[in-house]
RNA sequence: CGGGGCAUAGCGCAGCCUGGUAGCGCGUCUGCUUUGGGAGCAGAAGGUCGGGGGUUCGAAUCCCUCUGCCCCGACCA
């Protein structure tokens, strides 16, 4: 690709808009353009990126035995209703009617239609297991669309979904996806991470998410360093400490902390660290009955994914209003706790294991110190319902845990029957009986990776390509070509030499300073560039350098090949 | 959806408070010079100041309203 019929400018400046670093460099690069909130164009660079990876993704599923189809992205509201998801979707799901008022919806995902294609093709066990996937334009309308195309509201995702006779089946396919998307983000050379993950509102019991990590990823992981063990924070049980405190024998006692209403005022104001306090929060209950309060120590944190599965506890989570918590406590937020409750408590089995504890009086201003279980008040259930922790051993007892901050490219369930059963999916089993079929089903989003893969390679010149999804691999610069008969030649033989080996080359022939073309090459972030210069030619050698590198290296031209072999492997 | 904010040239912004000529930087176009890290000089194009309504002799500026967008929270590949 010649630079100069590239009709797309890079930029100095990022809109005020983009926010995230992603976001950014594409739209500088020239990548992507928004054309309406969550919703992007994209420009030829930023679609080779996006080819690039749906070729990694389609080569490994098709090395599974998964079959490719392409579903329609307007689905009939018909089938959501069957499933019963057109009530549980939400507003999420994009509705709108044709013509003949019939309900219909843009495809946020496609259980429902793919387990239509099953139920009128799939009649036998000898049929099955079998995997049908396809990449295609989902829309989610999303309340808060935002980082670009990493949460944007239409988004190319590819999808599968696996159809089997029993559950031994589903978990060998489960694991030979989990396989194959090892091997995806492997190719695609980004550092990355699975993990046990909640399964959420698209439901089934077991799942996987896949992570690349990055410092911007909105999500938490949880993984051990010298062990196997790894997990969203989201999933990942808090265990028990081993021990519990014991008390000093000191009176409770009522304290004034005028103005103190958070763990840090409150540890402050009474000289106690905030693992010695107690935070006591309100949340929703299930049945419109007074909230129910949750007791946790003042250094961790409530985890929404474990509290909304405790029974009486209202799902979506909600925290309770001011309101609420004055006619639960008689107090306000700030200055709240568990001892006299007469509502529904769960504590924190971290939060129960404490002795001569602080929390909130329930009455504006007083907190209580020395507070002991039993003693004080009734020692209810104790639950997990906090976040772990770096430094906290793993669940599984082997190593100690780190958090990474990951951003989620695929996520991997089994589904058992939800969605057959609903739908009416079953074939014959070698019995003659009818089987609703078990489904797997598995996600990687496309468009997101190429933004996540920009959040983890970037530097303050622009994006760092892994190899195998930059758009182009190699940039020829030509330095001073208006004048410079030997480097214009020199550099339209390489280029041609270059592309006809088959790589994917840029020759930059524009007619503008070379300080425009190396800044524009470090912000498209091509891997390898190749300098033509008069001096270079005098020498007899040519600079290359790799995106990654500090310096340049002059090498000999027949030496090229080795070194692009070297620099663009695996 | 709740809370906060923004909307002026392709991009980044000033002007608004205190009403009267629409401006700066980058980019774009022309010419000359320059050519190893986002050049210099000279010239030029480009705006219904988000839409509608109102107040006023006069509105980018004040008021009302609509729309779009962004940020903070609960959802997801």
């Amino acid at each position: 690709m010649r630079l100069s019929s590239l009709p797309i400018a890079t930029q100095k400046e990022a809109p005020a808009d983009a926010e995230v670093i992603s976001h950014q460099l594409m739209l500088r690069a020239g990548m992507i353009r928004k054309l309406a909130a969550g919703i992007y164009s994209w420009l030829p660079l930023g679609l080779r990126v996006v080819r690039k990876i749906e070729t990694i993704v389609r080569e490994e599923m098709d090395r599974t035995g998964a079959l490719e189809l392409l579903l329609p992205s307007v689905q009939p509201g018909a089938l959501w209703h069957q499933s019963g998801r057109w009530d549980l979707y939400g507003p999420e799901l994009l509705r709108f009617t044709d013509r003949h008022k019939r309900d219909f919806c843009y495809g946020p995902t496609h259980e429902e239609v793919i387990t239509d294609i099953a139920r009128r093709e799939l009649r036998s066990y000898k049929q099955l297991p079998v995997t049908f996937y396809q990449v295609q334009t989902k829309f989610r309308d999303e309340i808060r669309p935002r980082f670009g195309v990493m949460r944007s509201r239409e988004f190319i995702m590819k999808d599968a979904y696996s159809f089997h006779i029993d559950e031994p089946s589903l978990d060998q396919t489960y694991q030979v996806m989990y396989d194959a998307y090892t091997r995806i983000f492997e190719r695609t050379g980004l550092r990355f991470r699975a993990v046990e993950a909640d399964s959420g509102a698209i439901g089934g019991a077991v799942s996987h998410e896949f992570h690349v990590l990055a410092d911007s990823g909105e999500d938490a992981i949880a993984f051990a360093d010298d062990g196997d063990y790894a997990a969203n924070v989201e999933l990942a049980p808090a265990a028990p400490p081993a021990q519990v405190q014991t008390g000093s024998g000191a009176a409770m006692e009522k304290v004034a902390t005028p103005g103190a209403e958070s763990i840090a005022a409150v540890s402050e104001s009474l000289g106690l660290a905030p693992r010695q306090c107690v935070k006591t929060l309100f949340v929703c209950a299930a049945d419109e009955g007074p909230p129910v309060a949750l007791v946790l120590r003042g250094d961790h944190e409530l985890n929404a994914v474990k509290t909304v599965k405790l029974p009486g506890v209202a799902e979506p989570l909600r925290m309770a209003g001011p309101k609420q918590v004055q006619s639960a406590t008689g107090a306000a937020p700030g200055s709240v706790g568990p001892v006299g409750l007469s509502g529904p408590v769960y504590v924190d089995h971290a939060a129960a294991a404490l002795a001569d504890f602080a929390c909130g009086a329930n009455e504006d201003g007083f907190h209580l110190v020395n507070v002991n279980w039993e003693r004080d008040l009734p020692r209810p259930q104790s639950v997990d319902i906090r976040n772990v922790l770096a430094g906290e051993p793993a669940p599984d007892g082997h190593g100690t845990l780190s958090i990474a901050r990951g951003i989620e490219v695929g996520h991997i369930f089994k589904l058992g029957t939800k969605y057959s059963a609903a739908l009416g999916a079953t074939v014959l089993d070698d019995s003659g009986a009818s089987i609703a079929m078990p489904m797997g089903c598995y996600g990687i989003g496309v468009t997101r990776i190429a933004a996540a893969a920009i959040e983890q390679n970037h530097d303050s010149a622009g994006i760092i390509w892994p190899q195998a999804i930059a758009p182009y691999q190699i940039m020829i610069i030509p330095l001073n070509q208006a004048k410079s008969d030997a480097v214009r030649e020199k550099s339209e033989q390489l280029y041609a030499r270059l592309a006809d080996n088959g790589y994917e080359v840029m020759l930059d022939d524009r007619d503008v300073r070379p300080g425009v073309k190396f800044a524009d090459c470090e912000l498209l972030g091509i891997p390898v560039r190749v300098v033509i210069g008069d001096r270079g030619i005098k020498n007899g050698t040519l600079e290359v350098r790799g995106r990654r590198d500090s310096d340049n290296e002059n090498i000999a031209p027949d030496e090229l090949d080795n070194y692009l072999e070297r620099k663009l492997a695996g």
